[in-house]
DNA sequence: CTGTTAGCGCCTTCAG
DNA sequence: CTGAAGGCGCTAACAG
């Protein structure tokens, strides 16, 4: 078996009562008796045992984290700026991810009871089919970009401003038929975006929306994309809910020889790396998605330190990156 | 407090010792019992707590993950094929990045003590800077692409047979003049791919090798490429050790209006998602990286199963992916 | 089949 | 400042 505190505790002559507050760095030590079971406790290689630890202080030193899924882009900025700051605090991090499976959420959450101190939680479902209505998570928790819920913190994308911001954007620069490529139906930043793209419609009078059905994948942009060019009337802007979508619809254009910005201007949301790569370069906004993680898990960390703190709402703003798929501004 | 095993023991007029049969699924228990026991635990929520069970049971149910990086595609796929087969053998997942620094690489392995029943290590520096020389894992381990060390069971992408297949293949479409962007120094996968390079000219009797430093990053790559076209004689092939070196390669080539493949030929390592976005489509080997994670952790799982069972090491093949940036062959 | 009883390794009062 | 002792919640013999 591995190494133990009494081991320390022998070694050093005291008793694993001193062993552990030398080593936790409590002050009520003599410093030559600190000195030596350091020593001791180098030279033996010990490593306190973590269930241990937690099982008689009550805290794990670990975060746990409940993701939709860890595939992809998005997720990997995430869990980076969720990394870093974890790294920083001296954190463990615990990743589970329930594949969009509400049942499955529900047995990550379970699965976390002690042997975690606190919650990063992303459910981007939208209330009606939300697995954690009346869910008690028994611990401080920070919901990612899934809404606002009462009683639980959450930090989210500001897609709504966002979304407003883009259809700004394309209303100055002289577009006036903008049709809309939505997505998911029971996403949360779907609505969001949506939601923007008819408001700001309506402050500006620009006309009846112009929904076409997508679900942020590139499949379905690239459907939307024919089905768009087969209206009698088409439109001279498409805004994309997500880049996926739009580069999913970028690429029916070119298979019909329709030229954007040329004969349709073309934007999209999230800002992906490909954005820069295709040709045309994407109009898009930008989404810090690791400031995401990062700032969820700083806010959880604040609330773990002070249980008092209140419980906040924040958005991350987002950025409107100009590139070529839109032209240039006519008129402000 | 949380509601604990004692609680449902008293709930159910049995005790302890039998809920926790009952609830671990153990046979000798009475199935009316087990039943009652079921439902009074499942009435209170009872979830049993982690650091208690795995402190009396010495197992943890969790695998510990240590990479250099959390960052990017890579690592991305990588966890997707490890977390499948986790949630399919109802592991959890103990996540650490130790950001290229040995150091905190020695603290991250420290910290899994206690926590982890095994371990997936990603230590891919060379021999000489080996950070886990002579370290005592102190249990079961499978090292992930970080070439073989005595004693632990390893996975690797077969990165010389592939470097040697790529070199294979561009002398087979008639190309004599073959340069080479190395990775990092002390790198192991660009070892192997450099290695694989070199042994199949020479193999083949086909020149002098043509080397250009590179440390992987886009960047990296792009500086190499305008070195490579400052050439007295420029070269008619460029075989870059991974694609993102390649793409920057690809964007100094198309600044100096130098076409691919029609002028020069350009190949690539790993099949990146963008390589079959580029224009032209990158000519690549294929890594399957998701399938690289899955199997080194049912490596381990099996060797957390079966002690006994024989430490070994493997290589996954990598495959081929012929796109326009080499031309056809032209003889063979 | 079921209850009793030791620990697992560590932290934390409570006395010296 | 230090040691002894009692849990933390659960599992695993060992008796019935």
């Amino acid at each position: 078996m591995s190494i133990t505190i009494k081991d320390v505790a022998r070694e050093a002559n005291v008793s694993v009562a001193t062993v552990s507050r030398a080593l936790n760095g409590h002050e009520n030590v003599a410093p030559d008796v600190r000195q030596r079971v350091l020593e001791v406790a180098d030279r033996l290689q010990y490593s306190p045992h973590h269930a241990a630890r937690s099982l008689s202080s009550r805290r794990t030193q670990t975060i746990g984290v409940v993701l939709p899924d860890l595939h992809g882009e998005f997720f990997s900025e995430l869990m980076r700026g969720i990394d870093a700051v974890a790294r920083e605090a001296g954190r463990h991090l615990l990743v589970s991810s329930y594949h969009g499976n509400p049942d499955e959420q529900g047995a990550a959450l379970r699965a976390m009871r002690g042997r975690v101190d606190g919650l990063l939680l992303m459910s981007p479902f939208v209330a009606d089919a939300d697995p954690l209505a009346g869910q008690a998570l028994g611990m401080p928790a920070v919901l990612l970009n899934s809404g606002a819920r009462a009683g639980i913190a959450a930090l989210d994308i500001d897609s709504y401003q966002g979304a407003r911001a883009m259809t700004r954007h394309l209303l100055a620069t002289g577009h006036r038929r903008i049709a809309f490529i939505a997505g998911p139906d029971d996403n949360f930043d779907a609505h969001e975006r949506l939601r923007g793209y008819r408001d700001e419609l309506a402050t500006a009078g620009a006309g009846m929306p112009w929904i076409v059905e997508g679900d942020f994948d590139e499949a379905s942009g690239h459907a939307a994309g024919r089905l768009l060019l087969e209206a009698r009337e088409r439109p001279d802007a498409v805004f994309a809910a997500n880049d996926m979508m739009a580069l999913g619809c970028l690429f029916a254009f070119n298979q019909a020889d329709v030229r954007v910005p040329a004969h349709i201007a073309l934007a999209g949301f999230d800002d992906i790396p490909l954005a820069r790569y295709v040709h045309p370069g994407l109009t898009t906004m930008r989404v810090d998605i690791a400031a995401l993680g990062g700032r969820a898990l700083r806010a959880l960390l604040a609330r773990l330190a002070d249980p008092e703190s209140p419980i906040t709402t924040e958005r991350l703003a987002v950025e409107l990156v100009v590139r070529e798929s839109c032209g240039t501004p006519r008129a402000v």
